[in-house]
RNA sequence: GCCCCUGUGGCGCAAUGGUAGCGCGGUCGACUUGUAAUCGACAGGUUAGGGGUUCGAGUCCCCUCUGGGGCUCCA
């Protein structure tokens, strides 16, 4: 049931369009096959997706696992029977006619502009209301698999009813659909709240609250080296850096229109001596406020002011998600301030800034949006104009390609996004560049320009890596728990083979940390394959056995977490190869 | 928030309505061992919380809470 158009026809390529024709077919196949075992059931929509198709339905009872496989039976004897899909073109009145007992085939035919013929595809004994196209007949699609059913407003709206809906993919071969299931799988074991757990990363109580994040000593090690590194470019790239308070009182909110605009998603306020304070769900009006407590020259324009601030969100309890989405996070926050002709550089500045800082964590394909004036928006139409173009012509400049999602800018201000690929493939929204025409106003931000005259300096908002927690969470994902050295919470593990090689397992220990490592002796009484084990288990970039030989040496036996022995080598060696993998 | 699923020692799991078990982990002891799991003993649970049905509830019912799959794809 996919309004063909719809799916951004312009930029697929003939095999995606002709995937999702299969896909499309094969929801056709499996609405078929449900309507024969629940002839009851009521049909929503049933779209392929990307990775995929759904059929909804609603139905008295929810669909079980088992009714998953007499699905996939009966979808398979369809495919095996190989019937021609068939296109009909009818009048209104007959296609109401005819979906007379399917009140949401009804909904949409209702929906459709008189203008359009309405078209029916049929397949066997199914008939369903459909643009098309399809497939010849359903012998040709190749392999299925239902995966799992989930509820699903209709419309996707939650006032309406809500739907049973069954997920399922198709491929053009049996391999690649076991691919695919190869890679769902692999995703499964890279969950980052599997690996958090594993590893000793961070955990969520139930006696602290949902969407609330306490990081470990480990994880704590990983987030401490981003940080680091987030800090020292910052300040290599112009940025100042501040600290604000969690909370701020009622007034700074209502001069922000926070209060007017945003309270759904705010935490209810907590009285101090009768006075109102909110949670921060934005660090924005605290930089204004440091903009603020000072006059400004037009030479001392642009201000970069950064921020690793933590905000508190209330997301509704069905959306939240291991470090994914939470409740409280960390926001790798900045807000500029700046001249209009300043504006280009400093977003040039901005976009430099954040490959140079996501390229650090291996990621190298990004997907990126400009997302233009809505209706409704706030500020002069020439200031959209030219931080608009400002936006485009950074992204032109630097060969960059993009989408624009036109219309799709705040209220405030037009926007850059940005998501990053990880090492499966999937796309993660990480970095927005925004510009904000309502806050300098609201906050009556100046500076003195060079006439003598007061004026009002551009602002625009930027957080690259989004929020740290979940940043965090996609690299869990991205490496698999296996850390690049610089962020390992535990860099080297120091295996004595035996007691006796314990007092040299340390000044193993010692030296390199001395060289400013990460070290720990596994001073267990186990046996080394046991302590090799747990250390490959941890991701551990090296493990340095040591017994009787190295002792003699002076060396330790490098085996690295990819599983290559190195043998004994020389502790100056050790330190050498450490020092390499720091920077690689 | 809504629909469905789920909740049993720190973790992963088991237990036809009839005595709560297993593995990992932990502690202790023995072993002193060359590149992914040495052996043994011990400790650890009011089965998420509350209510109900029953002679009897981890198991059935209701409520609350937690976690999970989803809720943009509009023929």
């Amino acid at each position: 049931m996919l309004d063909h158009a719809s799916v951004d026809t312009q930029k697929i390529s003939p095999t995606e369009e002709l995937r999702h024709r299969m896909r499309h077919s094969a929801a056709h196949v499996m609405a078929d096959a449900v309507l024969q075992l629940f002839p009851e059931a009521k049909m929503g929509i049933g779209p392929p997706t990307q990775d995929g198709f759904y059929y909804d339905f609603e139905v008295s009872r929810p669909f079980t696992p088992e009714d998953l496989e007499s699905i996939q039976k009966l979808m398979l004897e369809s495919i095996a029977r190989s019937s021609a899909f068939q296109r009909e073109e009818l009048s209104r009145e007959d296609a109401k006619a005819r979906f007379a007992d399917q009140p949401y085939k009804l909904e949409i035919i209702d929906g459709i502009p008189d203008a359009e013929t309405l078209s029916i595809y049929r397949h066997g004994d199914f008939i369903d209301l459909c643009q098309g196209p399809h497939l010849e007949s359903t012998g040709q699609i190749p392999a299925i698999k239902l995966l799992h059913v989930a509820g699903a407003y209709w419309r996707g709206d939650e006032h309406r009813p809500m739907l049973q809906r069954i997920y399922g993919t198709a491929f053009e071969s049996q391999e690649m659909l076991e691919d695919h299931l190869e890679r769902l799988e692999e995703a499964e074991k890279r969950d980052h709240r599997v690996l958090g757990r594993q590893l000793g990363l961070f955990s969520i109580h139930e006696e602290i609250g949902p969407g609330l994040v306490v990081w470990h000593p480990k994880g704590g090690v990983i987030r401490s080296k981003l940080e680091d590194y987030w800090r020292d470019l910052h300040f290599r790239h112009g940025y100042s850096i501040v600290y604000s308070p969690h909370i701020g009182k009622a007034q700074l909110w209502q001069t922000s229109g926070h209060l007017d605009f945003y309270r759904e998603s705010m935490y209810a306020p907590v009285i101090v001596d009768e006075q109102e304070y909110y949670l921060k769900p934005m660090n924005c009006p605290f930089h204004i406020m440091i903009y603020r407590s000072n006059q400004h020259s037009y030479r001392e324009l642009p201000l970069r002011i950064a921020e690793l601030g933590t905000v508190y969100r209330y997301e509704r309890s069905g959306v939240l998600h291991g470090l994914m989405r939470v409740r409280g996070f960390t926001q790798d926050d900045a807000h500029i301030f700046c001249l209009p002709e300043q504006v280009e550089d400093e977003i040039g500045g901005v976009l430099d800034l954040t490959f140079e800082l996501l390229e650090a964590f291996g990621f190298s394909e990004y997907s990126i949006s400009l997302s233009t004036r809505p209706e409704k928006y706030v500020g002069e139409p020439e200031m959209w104009e030219h931080a608009t173009e400002s936006l485009r012509k950074a992204l032109v400049d630097r060969g960059l390609d993009y989408d624009i999602d036109d219309g799709g800018g705040a209220f405030y201000g037009p926007k850059i996004d940005i998501k990053i690929k990880d090492a499966l493939g999937r796309d993660w929204q990480c970095t927005t560049v925004q510009f904000d025409f309502n806050l300098p106003e609201r906050f009556d931000l100046t500076y003195q320009d060079s006439e003598g005259g007061r004026s009002r300096p551009y602002m625009v908002h930027r957080a690259i890596l989004g929020s740290l927690e979940r940043f965090l969470g996609i690299l869990i994902e991205h490496y698999a728990g296996a850390f690049p050295l610089w962020l390992a919470p535990v860099q080297a593990v120091v295996i004595p083979i035996a007691d006796r090689h314990l007092d040299y397992a340390q000044s193993v220990r010692q030296q390199l940390q001395d060289q400013g490592f990460r070290v720990e002796v596994d001073s267990r009484g186990e046996r080394m394959n046991l302590k090799i084990r747990n250390a490959q288990l941890q991701k551990i970039p090296y493990m340095l056995v040591v017994g009787d030989a190295e002792i003699e040496q002076g060396a330790a036996a490098v085996r690295l977490r990819e599983g290559t022995n190195l043998g004994p080598l020389p502790m100056a060696e050790v330190v050498q190869r450490m020092k390499d993998g720091l920077a690689g």
